[in-house]
DNA sequence: AATATTTATCGTATATTTACGATAAATAAA
DNA sequence: TTTATTTATCGTAAATATACGATAAATATT
C-alpha cells in the first residue's frame, strides 16, 4: 500500500510542508519572480515568458492560488494575479519559528 | 506526454526549487525537528518517534541527506545524522535574495 | 561460530504531479 | 450577431513520490 500518511504529523508540520510544496517546482519559483517584478500581471503575460503550455500555467497558478501565495481577480476575459505577501510572511515566520530557533542552541559539530 | 521542463528553468530557480521539495513533506520536516533538537540523532530513535516504517524513514532521510540538508556517519551497525546548517544557509539566503528583496520594492495594492 | 541488531536497498503497489491538447465559458471586438 | 481573445477545466499519458515488507550487508552480542 502506499499514500497518504500525512495527516499524522501536526499542524505546523503540514502547514510548512505546504508552503514548501507550493513552491517546489521552478515554474512556480519563476511564476512569483515575474508577478514580484511586475507587482501584478495577467496569466497571458506569463504564459508568453515560461516555456509552457498555457493550461501547464493555469494549473501552476492554481496550485499557488490554493496555497494561499497568490491573489487572482478576473478583468473582463483576463486574469490578473499578483502576491499575497502576507502569506508569505507566515512562511517566513514559520520557517524561522521551526529551525533558526534551535540552530543557536546547537553549534557544536555533529556525527 | 508528461514529465520534465524543469531544466529550462535558471539554475537559481531549480536550486531554490529543489530545497523546498526536500522540505515538503511532514515527515521530513519532522524529522529535521527531531535532528535539530538532539543536534544528533541515530536512524533508529527517528524510528522510533515517527508513524512509519523504518524503510520508509530510511528513503526520506536520503532524499534529505542528497538535497545536502543533513549529514550522515556510519558508527558501527547505526547511522548518526545531523542537520547540515550550512545548508540551511543558503536556503534561508536564496529564498530571502529572491522573494524578500524584492518585495520592498512593490507596496501598492495589488489587482 | 551462531545469533541478534541495525540500516540501506530492492521490489512493488498506489497516489500524486506534471504536462499537453481540446474544449467550454465568458467577454471583447468586428 | 458573428468572430476573436482569453483563461479555466477536462481528459489523459507519463513520470515521480510515497509507503511497505522482505531482504541483504555489516557489525555487535552471546
Amino acid at each position: 500500500m502506499a499514500g497518504h500518511k500525512k495527516e499524522e504529523f501536526s499542524n505546523k508540520e503540514q502547514l510548512l510542508a505546504g508552503f514548501a510544496k507550493a513552491i517546489s517546482h521552478p515554474a512556480r519559483i519563476a511564476i512569483l519572480q515575474v508577478l514580484a517584478k511586475k507587482n501584478e500581471c495577467i496569466c497571458g503575460e506569463i504564459v508568453e515568458v515560461l516555456p509552457l503550455a498555457q493550461s501547464t500555467i493555469s494549473q501552476h497558478l492554481k496550485e499557488l492560488k490554493t496555497a494561499g501565495l497568490i491573489d487572482g481577480t478576473i478583468d473582463g476575459t483576463r486574469s490578473c494575479y499578483c502576491i499575497n505577501w502576507k502569506t508569505f510572511e507566515r512562511f517566513n515566520t514559520e520557517f524561522n519559528a521551526v529551525f533558526n530557533q534551535l540552530k543557536i542552541k546547537n553549534k557544536k559539530a555533529c556525527c
